[in-house]
DNA sequence: GTCAAGCATATTGTATACAAAAAATTGCCC
DNA sequence: GGGCAATTTTTTGTATACAATATGCTTGAC
């Protein structure tokens, strides 16, 4: 069944890293590891091979792996690349989208809706989510697709957050009929303007990113 | 003396896929490169999974690493997505800009401009990379900045290519200086869109680039 | 008492040995 | 003679052993 363990761990390493386990700057140990997982130093080494690549740890010669998580300034330009690709995304999908790919965006919006009614937080996160990985696959980019797929796993334990806030699922939701409609009238510099404004976190929302920040786990 | 041996072979290997010793398909095999290298297989290994995470090789479980160079299609994408994140820096930058900056900028350009008239490709080519980094720079997003670099190298032989062409020296010199008088003038949208047009792979450079792509090595 | 040097210890990086799985070859049967 | 299956062989993935280096502590000298 296995695949190879080296990988599973580095997903279980990743997820550990997310969600506030390992805190910045912790060490992590290549032989308490290997104990903890049950297998022997190679796997973990390869696996920290992995989330160095990432980004999510630092490797340091002789010395060790230490996780690094971003700090408010790499954050705050994080979500800046990220609405900047999905805006070169909306960009590019103003043009290219398909009338059924379109269709299936508002189908999503109507999904959206409902969840914002029904005030469910978690339905709401999974439309948008779909959402947005829709207008990812309609720039018809598949290089840009894997890139924006990336970066948007990597915020994801950040922009959780974001959602919670009480009013914030209704203004979002807004924000996506603006997306639909720019799309709908194949208006390229509208819908990357929309998207990016939709993705990026300024003013009182970037209050409220710090604010999450200091609780490592939730 | 090393630093470590996996990542300089690492950084061996690729630029060998690089400058196509090894073609799309090939597959790495771990025995030979160590005998290659004069190391075990572990080094080798660790090589593997940092070229993995970079893209250049595929590593399918238990078959091993194949190479696994960009097609037609993928490389423009990845033209496309290098346009996107050069226009959002050039966006970024015409607000962010210092004096300082935009003098250097200009000055650059003034070197481009020189190595034009003397014909010397070499010397367009250098300064024209150092324009392009100072403009991630100027971005003010480090993350933005990293990412451009990410991409831009890994672009790096197919863009060679394209300045030998005649003529394009001198397009590529008059578009530099459209995007430093819209980065002077602040004008974040005119910025965005000449950059964009400069990185751009389309019309005949289209063509010229997939002409290039048949002969593996240079 | 403080600082420095040397030693001990711990930890990383590499090599090699072993196990498991896939590919290739050979032999057998149809 | 061809196809299928079993065995052999090659190759990947993992474990462990070894080497090299950095760190921290202890001890001694000033």
């Amino acid at each position: 069944m296995e695949q190879r363990r080296a990988d599973s761990i580095a997903e279980a390493l990743e997820e550990q890293i997310f969600d506030g386990t390992f805190a910045d700057g912790d060490r992590l140990d290549e032989i308490r590891l290997a104990e903890h997982f049950g297998v022997s130093r190679t796997p973990i080494r390869e696996a920290f091979l992995r989330l160095t690549q990432s980004g999510l740890v630092e490797q340091i010669p002789r010395r060790g792996v230490f996780v690094r998580q971003p700090g408010p300034v790499e954050l705050m330009e994080m979500f800046e690349v990220m609405a900047e690709l999905e805006a070169a995304s909306a960009r590019l999908a103003a043009r290219r989208i398909s009338d059924a790919a379109l269709e299936e965006l508002k189908q999503t919006n109507v999904r959206c809706d409902a969840a914002v009614h029904a005030q469910d937080a978690d339905a709401y996160y999974r439309e948008n989510e779909r959402f947005h990985h829709m207008l990812y696959r309609q720039s018809g980019n598949g290089f840009l697709e894997q890139e924006c797929l990336r970066l948007h796993r990597r915020l994801k334990p950040f922009r959780r957050v974001q959602l919670r806030l009480r009013g914030r699922m209704a203004q979002s939701m807004a924000e996506h009929e603006a997306i639909v409609a720019a799309l709908a009238k194949g208006d390229s510099a509208g819908a990357a303007d929309a998207v990016r404004q939709h993705v990026a976190v300024q003013g009182e929302r970037f209050q409220d990113l710090m604010a999450s920040l200091k609780p490592a786990a939730e």
